[in-house]
DNA sequence: CATGAATGAGGTTTCATTCAT
DNA sequence: TATGAATGAAACCTCATTCAT
């Protein structure tokens, strides 16, 4: 009851994330997520700055941890890690962090040496996994764009990040002539779409590993190289 | 839909439609709203029930036209008027009602003739016509689903409509031999959302024409049957 | 319920100013003027802006009212009613309107044509009347200064307008040789000083003719001529 | 005024001082005060039991400091100190402590011995002094009243000193044949009247010798006996 | 049908005060 | 004694909704 807790700042995003993703904005009341933290009205205001404040930290930070952790495992295979950058991790393969970095369990390696087509196949891994991992976030991102209030800058360049993330793979690909697609750029922008859409409005009994695969399936073969058999060669 | 003045309402709606796509939903105001359709704020209460129904109303209409024209191009070339009352349409092939169903172009019949790729081509086409018309109601949509308050049933009934009319048609191309596809359902979850992404999230400079092409580009190679059509041969 | 009515804007100051001037600003609740004027808490904010908005509205509005009919009285002689200016009045004499310009009662003539003493005589008399018939303005206006947040340029205009009035008087009777004051301005700003500690200060037991006397005698041999036996002499 | 640490105090007072004369009561919050002390929050309720209690012991201290140091010098030059509790001083004689009493000057004698206006004068002279020094005080004072509001009865005391002396000195002048006031308490009560309308209402170029003079001219000339005394004349 | 003044429940936010450290 | 995170009552204010005109 000193210092600002770590812990207490979880309980209130936690508490807060379901009450934003169970209904709208305008329905959620501070004295609700108080009460589901399990700390006074006014405490809130010890963390945050105001509703807004809460709400856009909230979509954020969830997004910017899913856009971090994708970079990290394919940029650099380092660490499996979020946004918080903790201890690096020692495996260097590719990293399904699908609990949240506690435990995290080695894959088929993938980053840097595998083909294109895997590296695309691990993003949309990595996204549905995340996706399946944080309902409740990617409910709420859903109401995104339109709330964006505070530093709307900070969302787009994340945004980008992830685009960019995704151009650069497709590019790489095509480039080894592996793939073919005239405009990556907007293939980036297609894969988080479809990843939110079976999130969103697929009925309840899609798996993760189904959903995972079709967008693959979608992928890989819609953007084969025009003459194939030739997996990944220089 | 028997209103005192059907023009009336119309002011009204595009009035809300505009504010509700420009911010979040309770930073709308009533006051506003009536300010900007030129008309009393007890006025609005004469059209509508409250302001989660304009907000409802808004929405779903907008969402039934679209599915309800694509209804009628693919299944019977039927009419394509939608939720806010048009005239029936006289062409009967599948037509791009790309400037709101004034002065209707007969377009190259394709419904049901046509080969399942080609089907599936107008569809997206539709899509993003459709989301370059309104770009208001992509907005809106963004953010439907949190606060479908109202007749949730409705919309998910015109989702479901949606869905499988996409759906229909891909099985329709499967047990051609002409596409291959395991979970057309899930397809036809991503195609909504590869055009949504492309809409919100692309920068301005992305033409309705590259968009549209992206996306069938991707289906038709990602759908094609295993073995035959060499189509995208160079 | 329908026009905005002045009416019941008069309910509300006048319940407002008994609140602020019973106890401290930041003690008063809107809470309880509403419910002391009859209206509901929001029709407050129907016809002020804000708390302080009503505040100020409030203080700066009686004051307005004092100088407006001293001006009006020692300028014109004409009518002696406040800032709202209604239909003129028929004597052309001094007028103490005493009973907010109801049943107007003429008093001896005095504005244009008395001499300088008379004048200071009959401002100190309004000075005083005024203060004795809104003592809840007087005490409201105890605070004014630290909180005349608004247009605080309307306030220092009003509180120049006053003292203006007062040495304009004073230098007039020193040009007719009937008052010797080197610093009329600090006159000016004596006077009102000590009606409001008379006011405030004094025990309940002086009368609205003992105080008046008081600093009328104080004024009068205060500034008298050096040389006197000569009023208003030429 | 035992408390730990009497510099820490001083640091708060002063603080606090600033802050309440530069905005209303209501607009200061203890976290600026903290803030500008130099101490935590926490801390002010070390030394005082709420904000209105700092608040009152501010201004009642200031005023106390002013009429104790008056009547220390009027009465028998017994010492200055108010209540912050400075050194007795040396000397005994009438002292303008116009220098915050650091470095006491000696005065010409004026207390006990002299004419009745000679001791308005120095009346005058004090308060105005204090005036210039306080200038905080001075605008500290205007909104008491209003929240006095724990031991009001000190306050009316310390006020009922200050109008006493100067009545008592009047009534002495009265006895004397020197003045000529029927009712010198009202004019005790005019006199801080005036005090304060040319500290708080006049123009900043207002010398404090002016506003003495000012002052006291209409003092000793408005009480002047009835007929001897031809002092005045040119 | 149309209006917009009035309503008042309930929202967000503030801030004096407490108390474990 | 000093701290400042935590508290929560209560303040100001909003705004969807009503209804007399």
């Amino acid at each position: 009851m000193q210092v600002p807790n770590e812990q207490k700042r979880r309980h209130i995003t936690s508490a807060a994330a379901k009450m934003f993703a169970a209904r709208p904005y305008h329905k959620v009341r501070l004295d609700d997520i108080a009460a589901a933290a399990g700390v006074a009205k006014g405490t809130l205001y010890v963390y945050f700055d105001s509703k807004e404040d809460l709400y856009f930290t909230l979509t954020f930070e969830g997004f910017a941890q899913l856009v971090d952790r994708l970079n990290a495992q394919l940029e650099g295979g380092a660490n499996g890690e979020g946004v918080t950058g903790r201890r690096p991790q020692a495996g260097n393969g590719f990293v399904h962090s699908r609990r949240l970095a506690s435990a995290p369990r080695v894959r088929p390696a993938c980053a840097l040496g595998c083909s294109s087509s895997a590296q695309l196949e691990c993003i949309v891994h990595e996204l549905v996994a995340y996706a399946y991992q944080h309902p409740h976030l990617y409910e709420l991102l859903r109401t995104v764009g339109a709330a964006k209030v505070r530093s709307k800058g900070a969302w787009d360049a994340k945004c980008r990040q992830l685009t960019e993330l995704i151009e650069r793979t497709i590019r790489a690909g095509v480039a080894a002539g592996e793939l073919s697609d005239p405009r990556p750029e907007l293939t980036a922008l297609c894969i988080p779409g479809m990843v939110r859409s079976l999130m969103l409005f697929g009925t309840k009994g899609i798996t993760e590993k189904a959903a995972s695969a079709q967008i693959v399936k979608l992928l890989t073969r819609g953007l084969a190289a025009d003459r194939p058999a030739r997996k990944a060669a220089s």
